[in-house]
DNA sequence: CACTCTTATATGCAAATGCATATAAATGGG
DNA sequence: CCCATTTATATGCATTTGCATATAAGAGTG
């Protein structure tokens, strides 16, 4: 049994990730994309780019995203009634919803996701080397897997 | 001159990084404390305890946060009302204004900083070991800064 | 010192967000 | 099968947020 490590690590390792992540979001919602579609609503559209062809479940995707469920369902109309997502109902359980990109909701995560990873490489390349960001990758990889788990 | 990462690699350990601040976030929100004071509200009086004692400029506070200037100088009338911060005039440049912790405040963060760091402790502690935790402190502390530094 | 330009914060107002709760459908017990 | 309970999403409403812009003060130029 290995040893806890201290609530001093633990929260100087969170401090940093949060402000690693504060500091880099400032910068990267500055793309001039993300006026046309806010981050939050881009990552919706990027979400359900990984999702199975059915869509995904309004709640499953709210899990995913830092937003109470009922801004999500509202966020969702504004993407509706821009045509970038459909809502349909789930016919195996008929409370649920099943949300899904239009062909113009993928093309537009295509064209921003294009910009903003050119972006991302822009500011995060000269700022870490491959291996570190290959070790970067792997431990938030493990820490997101892991804290899902534990009580998900 | 050492090669730059690719476009995959940085945007891969930037998805991560992302989601697994996502994924704890909505784990360390729960927290029952963060009913009486918001997170980002908490974010506020945490970074004002680490200030010098004359405070800090609304501008230079606001770097700190994912918030727009005007929507914290709101939110800083709100904490005003509330006891826990001060607005004073800077002394050297009347455009500017310090804020400062109320004794009030400072004791308001001391508390709920208290429960948070334990909650992260018991999010964080199960997932990754000491020397992980290290690890991701350094990685993400260079990032920030380099960041930060590379157009500041 | 007048004038323009920049910097720091605040304010009007529309939009987005969250909380509490409503609606609607599935689930389980008697 | 009916009723209570749980689960999934939506809605009413107050609060918070952001965008555009206003206000106010320092800086620079002639």
């Amino acid at each position: 049994m290995p040893e806890l490590p201290s609530v001093k690590e633990t929260a100087l390792a969170w401090e940093s990730l949060f402000r690693c992540q504060v500091t880099i979001m400032r910068r990267l919602q500055q793309l001039p994309e993300f006026k046309e579609l806010s981050m939050r609503e881009y990552d919706v559209l990027f979400n359900l780019r990984r999702a199975p062809q059915c869509g995904l479940r309004l709640g499953d995707l709210n899990e995913s995203l830092l937003l109470s469920q009922p801004s999500l369902s509202r966020m969702i109309d504004r993407l509706v009634a821009r045509g970038l997502v459909v809502r349909q109902q789930d016919p195996s359980d008929h409370r649920a919803i099943l949300i899904t990109l239009t062909g113009a909701g993928a093309e537009v995560q295509r064209r921003i996701g294009r910009a903003h990873v050119r972006h991302i490489n822009e500011v995060l390349g000269g700022a870490l080397d491959a291996e570190q960001l290959e070790q970067l990758r792997a431990l938030t990889t493990a820490l997101s897997q892991s804290v899902a788990e534990e009580q998900g």
